[in-house]
DNA sequence: TTGAAAGCGGTACCAG
DNA sequence: CTGGTACCGCTTTCAA
C-alpha cells in the first residue's frame, strides 16, 4: 500500500504523511498518530524501489567472492552480512567460481542491478579495476588495491616464531599457488622470519608433487603451509607414508578453517579475526557510501596462533640427525 | 546516464529511445542505429530502480538460511546464485543466526527490500508461514510446507541397505535434534529398514552424551548418523576409545560435507544432489514468480550413496560375540 | 515510424 | 503545521 493510499484514505496530503513516516517534517500529535494508526491498519511498506529511484541509494552492496564454496568464504559473507544488516544494508552475492572472467561479468552484474557499492575478494591474480562505486578489496597488504585484510605478514612472522620455539631448526615452507597475494605474502613473512635462525626452503604445489618423504629425509622436521588446505594434504601424505605427526613431523597451516579443529590431529593454525575483517570492509564501505571523503583505509587485522595437536617439540633424534650433517 | 539524455541529445523522444532499448515498438532501422550507438558511447545502463518502480519486479529473489557457515549451506547457496543468475535474478542473502526469530526478521528484511520471492531453508523446528509473496521452502518430505529437497527417506533407505550389504546386524542410529524434520525422516527410514532384518536403536545427540563405548560392547558394529557432523563425532570418540574404524565399527554419515572426503578414514555418506535440488528451487520459484499457476512441487531429488573408508565388513569374531548372546 | 504524456511511490522544496 | 508539486528513470498506451 502506497503513502497516497493513506493520504486519499484520511484526506490529507501525501507531502504530510511522507513526513509522519519519515519523522522530518514537524506534524501535529495528532494526526500524526492518525496517520501512524492507518497505516499499520492497511499494512503500509514503504517500496524500495520508489525509495531508490528517489534518493539514487539501493541500500545494498554486493559481495563478490571467487568461491563460496571455499570454507573461509562463508565465515565472510556471515560477517558481512551481519554487519551490513546492522547498518541497513542489504547484501547481493555474486560467485566469480573460480574463474577471472567471472570475477568481471559477477562485478557488472551487481553494478547493474543498482548495489551503492562492492566488496570484492579478489580472484588470485587478478587486479581489481576502479570502479565508478565505492568498493572495498580483501586481500593482502600486497595488493595495491587492497582495503583491508588480515595482517598476512604478522602472521607469517606468528608461524615461524612458533615453529621456532619448538626447537625445529630445517622447516618447508608449503605454497599452492604463486599468483596469489595472500600466499606469497605468507611465505615471504615466514622466510623472512625463519632467515638466520633456521633454514628453510619453499615448495609450491602449482610447481609438482610434494615429496614429503624425501623432504623429511633431508632433515626437514616441520612444514608450515600456506592454508589449513595444504597443511591437511601434508597429514594424509605423512599418514600414507607413515610418518606420525607430530611425532616425527609438525605441521602448521593458515585460516583456521572449520576442519581444522575438528581432524586428528587437530592442525594448529594461524587465524585470521574473520568477524573483523568483515566489519572494517562493510564500515569503510559505508562510510564510502555516504560520501566520508579522505577515508583511511582500514588496512590489516592481526592474526593469531592456535596451538592444537599437529605441532610438537622437534624430537632430538631427529635433530641430531641434523646436526651430524 | 538515462534515456531521457540520449533522447535528447538526440533530438529524439524517450518513447523511442525506450523502445529500441527494449526491442519492442518498430523504430527505423537507422534511427535505432543512432539510439544505440549514442547509448553506447555515453555508457548508458539502465536505472535498476527506476525498473523495478515501473514494473513492480525487483528480478531479485531473497535466500534465507539458518546459518551459512554450516558446511552444507555454502553448497546450496552457490547452486542458487548460479541457477538464480542464469535467469537473470539477482540473490539476496540473509542469515537466521541459528535463531527461530532471526528468520522472522530475515525474511521480513528481504521482503522490505523489494524481493520478488524467497527460498528458505528453515531454522530446525519452525514452521515457514504462508507469505505473500512467492516461496519455496528446501527441507523435506514430512514439512508440509516443503517444496523440494533431498529425498531423505530413500536416503535413509540406502544407508540402511549399504550397512546390512556388510553383515551388520545391530546398529546404533545416530540423530541430534529430533526438533529436525530432515533428521527425524532420515532416522524413520533407516529404522524402518532395519526392521526384522537387524536390531537398531536411536540416540540423539541432545539427549545426552553418546556412550559409544558402552554400545560396543553391547553388540553394535556399525553407527549410521544422520549428518556427517555427526558422523565425526562418532570417529572422534572410537579414536579416543581405541576402537578401530573400520575394522571395530563401521560409520556413516549423510550429506557429504566438504571435510569428509579428506578426513581419515574418510566417511562413507549419503549425499543429496544439491545442484538439482537448488535449481528446481529456484526454477519452481521463478516459475512462481511469472504467475504460473498450477505449479507442481518439485518435490524429492534422489540421494546416493558414496563409500569411502569409515565402513568395512562386519567383523567375523563381532559378529560371533553377537550371534551368542 | 515517432512523440506526448501519464504514472509507478516516494522526497523535498516552497507556499500558504 | 499542512499541502501542492516537480522530479527520479522508465514503460506504455494513444495520437499524430
Amino acid at each position: 500500500m502506497s503513502l497516497r493510499r493513506i493520504a486519499q484514505d484520511l484526506g490529507v496530503s501525501v507531502a504530510t504523511v511522507s513526513n509522519v513516516m519519515s519523522g522530518k517534517g514537524r506534524v501535529s500529535e495528532p494526526l500524526a498518530e492518525r496517520i501512524l494508526l492507518h497505516a499499520n491498519l492497511i499494512d503500509y511498506r514503504p517500496s524500495a524501489a520508489a525509495l531508490a529511484l528517489k534518493t539514487g541509494r539501493s541500500g545494498i552492496i554486493g559481495f563478490v567472492m571467487p568461491d563460496i564454496t571455499h570454507p573461509l568464504f562463508p565465515q565472510l559473507a556471515q560477517g558481512v552480512e551481519r554487519v551490513a544488516d546492522n547498518l541497513g544494508l542489504g547484501v547481493l552475492i555474486a560467485d566469480s567460481r573460480g574463474q577471472a572472467a567471472g570475477q568481471v561479468a559477477a562485478i557488472a552484474r551487481l553494478v547493474s542491478r543498482g548495489v551503492d557499492g562492492l566488496i570484492v575478494v579478489p580472484h588470485r591474480g587478478t587486479q581489481i579495476l576502479a570502479q565508478t562505486l565505492p568498493l572495498a578489496v580483501i586481500n593482502s597488504a600486497s595488493d595495491p588495491m587492497n582495503t583491508v585484510s588480515a595482517d598476512h605478514a604478522q602472521g607469517g612472522a606468528l608461524a615461524a616464531d612458533a615453529i621456532l620455539a619448538l626447537g625445529h631448526r630445517r622447516v618447508l615452507l608449503l605454497g599452492g599457488d604463486r599468483r596469489s597475494e595472500v600466499q606469497r605474502d605468507r611465505i615471504a613473512a615466514m622466510s623472512a622470519s625463519l632467515q638466520n635462525r633456521a633454514e628453510a626452503q619453499t615448495a609450491w604445489l602449482e610447481d609438482d608433487n610434494l615429496d614429503l618423504r624425501g623432504h623429511v629425509s633431508q632433515g626437514v622436521t616441520a612444514v608450515l603451509a600456506a592454508s589449513d588446505l595444504f597443511a591437511l594434504k601434508v597429514l594424509s601424505d605423512a599418514a600414507e607414508l607413515g610418518i606420525s605427526c607430530p611425532e616425527s613431523i609438525s605441521v602448521m597451516g593458515f585460516d583456521n578453517l572449520p576442519f581444522s579443529a575438528i581432524m586428528r590431529p587437530s592442525l594448529s593454525t594461524i587465524a585470521p579475526d574473520v568477524a573483523e575483517v568483515s566489519r572494517r570492509a562493510v564500515e569503510y564501505l559505508h562510510s564510502a557510501i555516504n560520501g566520508k571523503t579522505q577515508l583511511v583505509r582500514p588496512e590489516l587485522v592481526p592474526m593469531s596462533f592456535i596451538k592444537r595437536g599437529s605441532t610438537g617439540a622437534a624430537s632430538f633424534k631427529t635433530n641430531q640427525k641434523y646436526n651430524r650433517r
